[in-house]
RNA sequence: GGGCCUGUAGCUCAGCUGGUUAGAGCAGUCCGCUCAUAACGGAUUGGUCGGCGGUUCAAGUCCGCCCGGGCCUACCA
């Protein structure tokens, strides 16, 4: 394999204890549209997804539930699978964090980290409420009415001291601002790496990375009275499915480190500072980019379960479709900013863009060929200079789509791809193939050559974003799958290919209460 | 409290290092076409660029203040 040609993608691996939302949706499709698109291009891809499946909460709700922990997660680990499958995302891999592969490679990390001085025992001391199972910091307590202290959420806390191990994330302060300083896009967007920033300069506090009040968790080697605690069993996924700790081995080689991890805001420090910072004292090479994007809005309204307005992805499926949903969620908002979904923003990027503008243009031009070019791809003759115009657009697009998805620009991408398809119908008004039919059926056959070849790229183009319905246009344009790659943009379609008779790709959505 | 970002047409947003009559998409209005999923194309209405003051030959674009909105500020995935 040679190198540079290999592309690791991760998505965090999502908590169990949650139900699938929008939010992971929305993560995993956005690498997922980016690992097609590698592919496509010729990249050797690993997609990588899975869920994290240790901590208190697991344990409990496990208990709660009456069944043993693995038990537990092996269920609940199944929904984000389903996921995966319900939104056609493409992973090479899907790990959880209790596979023995990932216990090894946890141990293994830890020891390293032992072994370079990084990792020491010590003690976690700080404000704990036993209600809320949770330590507080200083600033978030209040004081109660007898000089006691209250946390945030009306519990009383008491100082408690816990033996702990301590990651020396303090000592790595200066080598990840000069890593910040030395690859300025190791964190995207823009604003999300000036937080980061501001974050470390502000200094940096050792990290308690064991826990003893619980057991579910992968064991600390040599003290079975602790337990890895969250980010470091967490993080260590990444590595774990690379092959980590065999350095050797061929996978490793080719995908560590990894080209991007795609995180959400809420979880960017710990993929920006304490991820490299582990790394850099595990002496292991760092992944190339971390780019956090942002949450979705309900109809303006913040999503959260007290408010019972979680969006569930299976359930826009089943509303507006499979493609539809995914297209809307890369178009509609400016990859990295936070967006709203909408029911009437999602029917108007549904029928416009894609019934009205590029379904209607496949359809139209489609019956053309269908019904005037007895049912098979046209001879066509010289080109002119509005046909070269079209087709040099055509052909530029998938250079700029390239540059803006390497960049994560996924609604800037759409928006140039969608630039063809409007030439594309400006095109076939201004030829008006139509007419042509009466007074010039070789100049009408050679612009429904052009068109139909455009449509063909656009097939291409849109496919990283919507396979299924990417498919559907090959399908018609008789493309064959081994065509259907970047690779073969350049191809031709050839007279004399036999064409069905078109049917539509992208249905309108209509509205039901409409109707009452 | 400290830090960062932001406020541009009805809506969502572009406007790089200051420089011709401030742009796009959607919505609205009018016209054209009739191949097509009544879809497509053209034209057009619409903005004191949050407010006040300043720097400059020139500011949406730089500075100060004010008003409004958002985010970060460590061990909860």
């Amino acid at each position: 394999m040679s190198a540079g040609q290999n592309f690791y993608i991760t998505t965090p691996i999502y908590y169990v204890n949650d139900k699938p939302h929008i939010g992971h949706a929305y993560t995993s499709l956005a690498c997922d549209v980016l690992a097609r698109f590698k592919r496509m291009d010729g990249y050797n891809v690993h997609f990588l997804t899975g869920t994290d499946e240790h901590g208190q909460k697991v344990e409990q709700s496990a208990e709660k539930a009456g069944i043993d922990p693995q038990k537990f997660t092996d269920n609940v680990s199944q929904n984000f699978r389903d996921l995966a499958k319900a939104m056609n995302f493409s992973n090479d891999d899907f790990i959880r964090t209790t596979e023995e592969r990932h216990k090894e490679a946890c141990q293994a990390i830890w020891n390293k980290l032992v072994e370079t001085g990084d990792i020491y025992l010590g003690a976690y001391a700080g404000w704990y409420a036993i209600r809320d199972e949770a330590f507080y910091t200083e600033t978030e307590l209040v004081d109660g009415p007898n000089g006691n202290k209250i946390a945030p959420t009306g519990a009383e806390v008491e100082w408690l001291e816990e033996p702990s191990y301590f990651f020396k994330l303090s000592a790595w302060e200066d080598k990840l601002l000069e890593l910040y300083e030395s690859n300025p896009d190791f964190i995207a967007p823009k604003s999300r790496r000036n937080e980061v920033l501001s974050f470390v300069k502000g200094g940096l506090k050792d990290l308690s990375v064991s826990r003893t009040t619980f057991s579910w968790g992968v064991p600390v080697p040599n003290d079975d009275d602790h337990i890895m605690y969250v980010w470091l069993d967490a993080l260590t996924n990444y590595l774990t499915a690379a092959g980590y700790p065999d350095m050797e081995k061929q996978s490793f080689k080719d995908f560590w480190p990894a080209s991007l991890h795609m995180v959400g805001k809420d979880i960017l420090r710990f993929h920006a500072v304490y991820w490299p910072a582990f790394l850099m004292a595990a002496d292991i090479p760092l992944p190339e980019r971390v780019f956090a994007h942002g949450w979705w809005t309900n109809e303006g309204q913040k999503i959260s379960k007290s408010l019972g307005n979680v969006i569930d992805p299976l359930d826009l499926i089943e509303k507006y479709g499979l493609d539809q949903t995914r297209y809307f969620l890369m178009r509609e908002v400016p990859f990295g900013n936070d967006g709203d979904f909408a029911h009437e923003a999602m029917v108007g990027r549904m029928n416009t863009d894609l019934a009205n503008d590029i379904g209607n243009l496949c359809q139209r031009v489609m019956s053309m060929i269908f019904k005037n070019c007895d049912a098979q791809f046209p001879e066509f003759g010289d080109f002119t200079d509005e046909d070269k115009a079209l087709m040099t657009m055509a052909d530029e697009a998938l250079v700029k789509t390239r540059d803006l998805i390497n960049q994560q620009s996924f609604h800037k991408a759409l928006e140039a791809i969608w630039a063809v398809v409007g030439e594309a119908n400006r095109y076939v008004d201004a030829q008006a193939p139509w007419a042509l039919r009466k007074t010039d059926i070789d100049r009408m056959k050679t612009v429904l050559y052009v068109l139909a070849d455009t449509i063909r790229k656009l097939g291409l183009l849109i496919r990283p974003f919507m396979p299924e319905s990417a498919d559907k246009m090959l399908d018609l344009l008789q493309v064959s799958e081994n065509s259907r790659d970047f690779s073969a943009y350049g191809e031709v379609l050839k007279s004399g290919v036999a064409i069905e008779k078109p049917v539509g790709i992208f249905p309108r959505f209509v509205d039901e209460e409409a109707d009452a």
